[in-house]
DNA sequence: CGCAGACTTGATTAACGTCAACAATTGTGG
DNA sequence: CCACAATTGTTGACGTTAATCAAGTCTGCG
């Protein structure tokens, strides 16, 4: 005990003089906004959903040096192969990670919303073996790695939430793969957005059955392993049943219970703090 | 660093004590072995593969009391939805982690090869949401959670080896999804025949371009989303182009770049420390 | 108004699943 | 060592799902 609390006060020293001395990195010229103190507070949300932080935690984590960059949709962030030496958090929009083969074909592998942080795979493991884009345009909170483990160093408990978060990430891929080895089309698609609407409820951006799924159809074509065409029948499908209601980009749910039975979704793989009631 | 050797020689003590004392779990009665000094030396060595550990570290490790435990193939060890108080690492045999729909389709998602921790997740996320069983025969050896935080309190770097193997864990699923999504029958076969050599050769199971690989058909069909009958075309097909053979359960690589190209397969998602060559 | 991107539709085809029977292999008890 | 059962692998015929191709239509937007 004695010994963190000194350990503490010398990162928060360190910190103070390091992010004021740091030189911004190459690439960051224009868009580049210094943080705010509540730059932050998607991600502390989220964290919360998932783990109980204790207010020293939480401060220490809103300290913690940013910068925020605002981005175009469909831009590139992070590229397959990347080294990045810094972490980012999503506080506005919508992003998504997705590999390419060489055969050029996308498989995306995850949407990310306000609270995510799409990259913190590479605090550890140095080689992105995905790339990471923006679907519409987002304000992104970037902090170094070394930032971060100073952090970390000093609020061991921080490195279990994000560990825990990472593995949460994990959890959701294994539905996702689930649903793509062995899901009809149809299914699959339900099962993806009960999971959508879902997570967007524990940020705040699903208040009632409805939100907004900036997500084309193309788009789902790659996340869900098929044509673009067949996306458009599945939906129609689910319209046809009074499952939803899907126009422009706000999609609602008019028989919640009707789209888990038909895409058999169980949300106790997003392990929330509470379980979540979803309609 | 003073502070940590304080704490390191505390935690000997205390692990000491503890592991003499306490009692066996209800289920672990018959089958039942102590550790011996060389029991984790697989989990060692897969470790090291990915990280660099120091000796003291490396003797932290396999100090670690565990229970070893042995299964016949085909065993459920945890089953989804359990809340398992202790993780465990495979010595010996193959394991495979899977979720069933409640259609009864069963997703495998993961193939698990000695050194391996199948359920590191439950360390952190106490509801598993997916089931492990094995394959073949297996030799287990379990650790009480407790006892794996204590150790990992002393040695954080050991924290950020662990998460780093979680992290490629999610790599190995990632890449598992977009073989899903988005390659044919035959390339996502190839493709995760090429995986898996890479891995046992990182264990010492697969010297030369043969291995054994203890995997029927139907395994195969829950593992690659596709019928158990295209399992077997698609292998003809491979066999048909001089790629592999494969005969009872040993397979042999006639061709390595040719699977690799057939199967779009680019080892980096594995993180090793050094390119493994694996042809 | 015109253009680009997104969505929709129909016709055709390829990939793959299902069913059902059978052959080969492995394991087991006598 | 053999006979037998059980599991695994193989084959063919047929049906279904979903991909592909190609031609639209709609929508927002400068």
């Amino acid at each position: 005990m004695f010994v963190l609390m000194i350990r503490c006060s010398r990162y928060r020293e360190t910190i103070g003089r390091r992010s004021r001395d740091r030189a911004l990195p190459p690439n960051m010229g224009a868009a580049l906004s210094t943080s705010s103190d509540a730059s932050l507070g998607p991600l502390v949300r989220k964290l919360e959903s998932i783990f109980s932080l204790s207010d020293e935690e939480r401060q220490a984590l809103s300290d913690l040096p940013v910068q925020v960059k605002e981005f175009a949709g469909d831009q590139i962030i992070m590229r397959q192969g990347d080294r990045p030496s810094r972490s980012f958090a999503i506080l506005e929009g919508f992003a998504a990670s997705f590999q390419i083969t060489t055969e050029g074909k996308r498989q995306i592998l995850a949407f990310h919303v306000p609270g995510d942080m799409p990259d913190l795979h590479s605090f550890h493991l140095h080689l992105l073996d995905y790339g990471v884009g923006t679907i519409t345009a987002c304000k992104m909170a970037f902090t170094q790695h070394q930032d971060l483990r100073e952090l970390l160093a000093c609020f061991p408990r921080l490195t279990d939430a994000l560990w825990r978060k990472t593995l949460i990430d994990g959890a959701i891929s294994r539905a996702w793969m689930t649903n793509l080895g062995q899901r009809p089309a149809s299914a699959r698609m339900a099962h993806h957005l009960c999971e959508m609407v879902v997570r967007l409820k524990v940020v705040g951006l699903a208040p009632d059955h409805t939100c907004d799924l900036p997500i084309t159809q193309a788009v789902w074509a790659d996340a869900l392993g098929m044509s673009q065409v067949h996306v458009n029948r599945v939906l129609q499908e689910l319209r046809k049943t009074k499952l939803i209601h899907l126009k422009g980009r706000t999609l609602t749910v008019l028989d919640w219970v009707g789209l888990t039975r038909a895409g058999e979704f169980d949300p106790s793989y997003l392990h929330l703090r509470d379980g979540q009631p979803a309609g």
